[in-house]
RNA sequence: GCCACCAUAGCUCAGUAGGUAGAGCGACUGAUUUGUAAUCAGUUGGUCGCGGGUUCGACUCCUGCUGGUGGCUCCA
C-alpha cells in the first residue's frame, strides 16, 4: 500500500499512512482549528472528519466558511430530521438542505405539524444534541438502500434513490439513517445553539403538481453569542418592516376596501415618492431621456399584436367591454411607446430615441405573493424604452448599467448584485437574436466591469436581460433595476427607420426600469433607511420647538426664516414639555430639531438636536441654515 | 393558487369549564408654562373581520367566505 501525502496550505507535505482521516491529521496540529473543524476539504473534495483522506492539497473547513455553514447545517437538519422522527413516528423525510441562513427539511408527517409542536421538536433535538453521537457513513448499493428505506415507510428516499440510479451514501446517528452525500460534523454535540423558526409549505420536488409537504425552517449555530445576534437581526429587521413603518409614520396603506395590492399613499408617503420622481425627471433629462405618457387601457387588439394575450395573460386583469369593443388594462407600456415610434418615418439619423414615463401597470399575482409594498398589484414602473440601430446597442447597453447604479447610488444604495439572466422555455423570436442580445448585455457588464452572476433560463419571454439587486442596510437583497433587450417586439409591430442606404431596417428596443418600480423601491428605501429618511427626502426637515409660550413669537420668526430658506420645518407650539416633543419629533424620525428656550431668545440662537445624535449645542441660524441647505443640495445620505 | 398560522377600540395586546368585553398608547377636554426620548386628571372609543350553523345563550365550538403573516410556485 502506497503512502498519503499531503499538502498543506502553507505548501509543507506530509507523509501519513493509508487510512489517514482528517481527525489524524487533526491531531498533529495546534490552535483553534483543532476544535473548531466540521469537515476537510482535499482537493475540493469534502470529507468528513473521520473519513480516510487520498492524497492532496489539504484545507480544514469550520463554521466560519461557506462551506462549513453549511456542513453545519446540514448536520442541523439531520438532528431536526430525527427529532421530528420521535415526535412524529409515521413521517416521512424528503430533502433537507442547508440554506443561506439555517436549514429546513421537507417533511410529511401524516398529520398537520403545527408550531406548537416545533417546542417538542427543540426538547427532542436537545436530547439528540446531548447525547452527542457520532454521524457515521455508509455506502450502500441501490438494492441494499432501497430495502433500508422501503422498510422504513420512507417513499420519498427509496424514489430519490432510484432517481439517482447509482450507489448511495448514507448517515447513521444512533438509530436514525438518511440518504446524504455528506459531509456531516463528526457528532451531534457540535450543534450546540439551535432554534426552529417556521412552518411553511413546499411542493415535493418544488412541483406546484406533487403533493405539498411541511417545510420546518431551523437555524444553528456554534456559539450561542451567534445565535443570540441571529435573534437579535431579526428583531431589527423587525422594526424596520416597511409595513410597520409605513403606518407608524402614516406613508402608505393598503386597504380592503380598495383590494389586495392597491396600494394608497398618504400624503408624507407621497411627499417622498414626489422627491424621488422629481430628481428622478432631472437625471433623465441630464441623461439624453425624453418623456411620455400613455393611457392605462387598450383595445384586446393591441395585446394581441404585442404578444401579451399569447405569454402574460395569466397576469393581465380580465378585459372590459366598451362600445362592444373588449378593453384591457396595461401590465405593461411596451405597446404604447411602440406606437409612438410608429405614428411616423424614423430616421437612422434620429436614433436612439430614449423615452421615459412613470406608467402605472397593473398585473394580476396570484393572492399568497402580495407583500406590503414589494409585491402590488398596481404599481408605477419608472419605465422606459430604447430604439437605438444594431451598431448603437452595445453603447446604449453601457450607458444603461452606468445609469442604473448611479442612480441606485445617489439613494444609498452601493452594494448591488448583478444577474445576467438568460432564455426561458418559453420564448418568442429567433435563436440568433438571442445570442446576440445577451451578448451586448455581457459585453456591457463587462466593459463596465461589473461583476455578475448568470441566472440561466431567467429572461423574460422576449428577450434576455439584466436585473439589478440591491442590498439593504441588513444585506437582504431585493430586485429593482431591469434592463431587457427585446428584438422581438419591433418585429411584432413592424416598425423600421430609414437606413443610411434608403431601405428600411428595423431598430432594437431595450425595456428598462431603474429604480423598478415606485412602490417596490419606496419599501426597499423604507427598510433601508429604516424609516429615517435623509434630508434631502425627509417630508419633515425641522422641527421647531419653544419650550414655553414665553419663546413662541422668536419661535415663529424662526420658522418663517427656515420656511423662507426652503427648508421643511414645522413649528410643534403645543402645550406640551420640551420632552415630550422630542420624543415625538424622534419617533417621527424628523432630522433636526431646534430647541428653543429663553437662552436662545437671549442670544438669538438655536440648540440643535439631531435625530438619533441628541443635543448638539448652540448654533447660529443663519449659519445652520446654509449648513442644511448644503446637505439637501449633496443628498447626503444621513 | 397551495400548506401552516392569524383576525378583539385608530395602534399594541389581554379576555378557554360558552353567560353579549378590558388595559396601555392615541384622540378629545381641562389643569399645568415646562431645558433635550412620555406632566397630571377626566372623556371618548368596539354589531369581537363577514355570513351560516350548534346552543336557552357564541368573541369563545363547527363551517363557508374575505383579508393578512411565513413559505412554495411566480415576479418590478
Amino acid at each position: 500500500m502506497s503512502d498519503i501525502h499531503i499538502t498543506f496550505p502553507d505548501g509543507s507535505v506530509k507523509k501519513y499512512e493509508t487510512g489517514i482521516t482528517g481527525q489524524d491529521v487533526l491531531h498533529d496540529l495546534n490552535g483553534r482549528i483543532k476544535k473548531e473543524a466540521v469537515a476537510v476539504k482535499v482537493d475540493d473534495k469534502l470529507f468528513d472528519l473521520h473519513r480516510a483522506l487520498p492524497s492532496g492539497k489539504i484545507e480544514f473547513l469550520t463554521f466560519d466558511s461557506r462551506e462549513g455553514k453549511d456542513v453545519f447545517w446540514h448536520s442541523s437538519a439531520h438532528i431536526m430530521a430525527h427529532a421530528v422522527k420521535n415526535v412524529f413516528p409515521k413521517a416521512k423525510l424528503a430533502f433537507g438542505p442547508p440554506v443561506e441562513e439555517g436549514f429546513y427539511y421537507d417533511i410529511d408527517a401524516g398529520q398537520s405539524i403545527g408550531t406548537d409542536d416545533l417546542a417538542k421538536i427543540e426538547e427532542e433535538m436537545q436530547v439528540i444534541v446531548n447525547a452527542n453521537r457520532p454521524f457515521e457513513r455508509d455506502e450502500l448499493s441501490v438494492d441494499e438502500a432501497i430495502a433500508i428505506f422501503k422498510e422504513k415507510n420512507e417513499d420519498f428516499k427509496v424514489e430519490q434513490i432510484e432517481r439517482l440510479g447509482e450507489p448511495p451514501a448514507i448517515y447513521r446517528e444512533g438509530d436514525f439513517i438518511d440518504l446524504c452525500r455528506g459531509p456531516h460534523l463528526p457528532s451531534t454535540g457540535y450543534v450546540k445553539h439551535f432554534k426552529l423558526l417556521t412552518i411553511a409549505g413546499a411542493y415535493w420536488l418544488g412541483d406546484e403538481k406533487n403533493p405539498m409537504l411541511q417545510r420546518l425552517y431551523g437555524i444553528s449555530f456554534p456559539k450561542k453569542s451567534q445565535l443570540d445576534e441571529f435573534v437579535n437581526r431579526l428583531e431589527e429587521a423587525k422594526k424596520r418592516d416597511h409595513r410597520r413603518l409605513g403606518r407608524e409614520l402614516d406613508l402608505f396603506s393598503i386597504q380592503d376596501d380598495i383590494g389586495p395590492g392597491l396600494v394608497l399613499w398618504h400624503p408624507q408617503g407621497a411627499f417622498i415618492r414626489h422627491k424621488i420622481e422629481e430628481f428622478w425627471r432631472e437625471r433623465h433629462l441630464k441623461t439624453g431621456y425624453e418623456f411620455v405618457n400613455s393611457p392605462h387601457i387598450a383595445r384586446k387588439s393591441l395585446w394581441n399584436t404585442s404578444g401579451h394575450l399569447e405569454f402574460f395573460s395569466e397576469n393581465m386583469y380580465s378585459s372590459m367591454e366598451v362600445d362592444e369593443q373588449e378593453y384591457l388594462v396595461k401590465p405593461m407600456n411596451c405597446p404604447f411607446h411602440l406606437l409612438i415610434y410608429k405614428s411616423r418615418t424614423r430616421s437612422y439619423r434620429d436614433l436612439p430615441y430614449r423615452w421615459a414615463e412613470l406608467g402605472t401597470v397593473y398585473r394580476y399575482e396570484r393572492s399568497g405573493v402580495l407583500h406590503g409594498l414589494m409585491r402590488v398589484r398596481g404599481f408605477t414602473q419608472d419605465d422606459a424604452h430604447i430604439f437605438c440601430r444594431p451598431d448603437q446597442l452595445d453603447d446604449e447597453v453601457v450607458k444603461l448599467i452606468d445609469f442604473s447604479t448611479g442612480m441606485l447610488k445617489a439613494f444609498g444604495f452601493d452594494n448591488i448584485d448583478v444577474y445576467l439572466s438568460t432564455r426561458p422555455e418559453k420564448y418568442v423570436g429567433s435563436l440568433p437574436n438571442w445570442e446576440r442580445a445577451t451578448e451586448a448585455l455581457k459585453n456591457g457588464l463587462e466593459e463596465m466591469g461589473v461583476p455578475y452572476a448568470v441566472d440561466p433560463g431567467e429572461g423574460v419571454f422576449y428577450g434576455p436581460k439584466v436585473d439589478i439587486k440591491i442590498r439593504d442596510s441588513i444585506g437582504r437583497s431585493w430586485q429593482c433595476s431591469t434592463i431587457q433587450v427585446d428584438f422581438n417586439e419591433p418585429e411584432r409591430f413592424d416598425i423600421s427607420y430609414i437606413g443610411a442606404d434608403g431601405e428600411k431596417h428595423q431598430p432594437i428596443m431595450i425595456h428598462r426600469a431603474l429604480l423598478g418600480s415606485l412602490e417596490r423601491f419606496f419599501g426597499v428605501l423604507i427598510e433601508h433607511y429604516a424609516g429615517a429618511f435623509p434630508l434631502w427626502l425627509a417630508p419633515v426637515q425641522v422641527s421647531v420647538i419653544p419650550i414655553t409660550d414665553g419663546q413662541h413669537e422668536y419661535a415663529k420668526a424662526v420658522h418663517a426664516q427656515l420656511i423662507e430658506a426652503d427648508i421643511r420645518a414645522e413649528l410643534d407650539d403645543r402645550n406640551e414639555k420640551v420632552g415630550y416633543k422630542i420624543r415625538e419629533a424622534e419617533t417621527r424620525k424628523i432630522p433636526y430639531m431646534l430647541i428653543i428656550g429663553q437662552k436662545e431668545v437671549d442670544l438669538k440662537t438655536v440648540s440643535l438636536r439631531k435625530r438619533h445624535e441628541g443635543d448638539l449645542g448652540s448654533s447660529n441660524l443663519t449659519e445652520l441654515i446654509a449648513l442644511i441647505q448644503d446637505q439637501v443640495n449633496a443628498k447626503s445620505s444621513s
